[in-house]
DNA sequence: GTTCTTACA
DNA sequence: TGTAAGAA
C-alpha cells in the first residue's frame, strides 16, 4: 500500500497536461507555485513537472478559491496540516520517554489525592 | 510545438 | 490574471 503513493508522487506531467486536467491557466498554475502552494519539480530543460498529487492539490486550491478563501488562507491551512503531520511523525519516532511516563503517573497519583497533604508547588521526583 | 521568464498600451 | 516578447 506504499507503492501507490510513490506513483502519485512521481512528477511526470508537463504543465500543458496539468492545464487540461485542472482547467487552470499556465499563469495561475505558476502563480500558485510562486505562492508556495505547490512544488513541482524541474526537468533538465527547466520545465515544470507535476505529479498526480500536485494535480490533486491544484484542484483543491481551485475549490478553496471558489469558496472565497484567499491565498493566505489556503497557505495557513496547508501550514497547519504540515505541522500536525510533522508532530505526529515525531511522536512515533520518540514515543513516551521514561520521564514522560513518570510525570504522567505522578500527576495522576497526586490528582487522586494519593498523598495525604496536597502541596501545590512542591512536586517531589521520587522514582517509581 | 511547448514552456520559461519578465514586463505592462 | 491576461497577454506579448524573446529565448530555450
Amino acid at each position: 500500500m506504499k507503492e501507490k503513493e510513490l506513483r502519485r508522487s512521481l512528477a511526470v506531467l508537463p504543465i500543458g497536461t496539468v492545464m487540461k486536467l485542472t482547467n487552470l491557466t499556465a499563469r495561475q498554475i505558476r502563480y500558485y507555485e510562486a505562492q508556495a502552494l505547490v512544488f513541482p519539480e524541474r526537468n533538465d530543460g527547466n520545465r515544470r513537472m507535476y505529479s498526480l498529487n500536485d494535480v490533486d492539490r491544484l484542484l483543491e486550491i481551485k475549490d478553496y478559491l471558489a469558496d472565497g478563501i484567499n491565498i493566505a488562507g489556503i497557505k495557513a491551512i496547508y501550514d497547519q496540516q504540515h505541522q500536525a503531520a510533522q508532530q505526529k511523525a515525531a511522536a512515533q519516532r520518540q514515543p513516551l520517554t521514561d520521564e514522560d511516563v513518570r510525570r504522567i503517573l505522578q500527576d495522576e497519583f497526586i490528582r487522586q489525592g494519593g498523598l495525604g497533604h496536597p502541596t501545590p508547588g512542591i512536586q517531589q521526583q521520587r522514582p517509581l
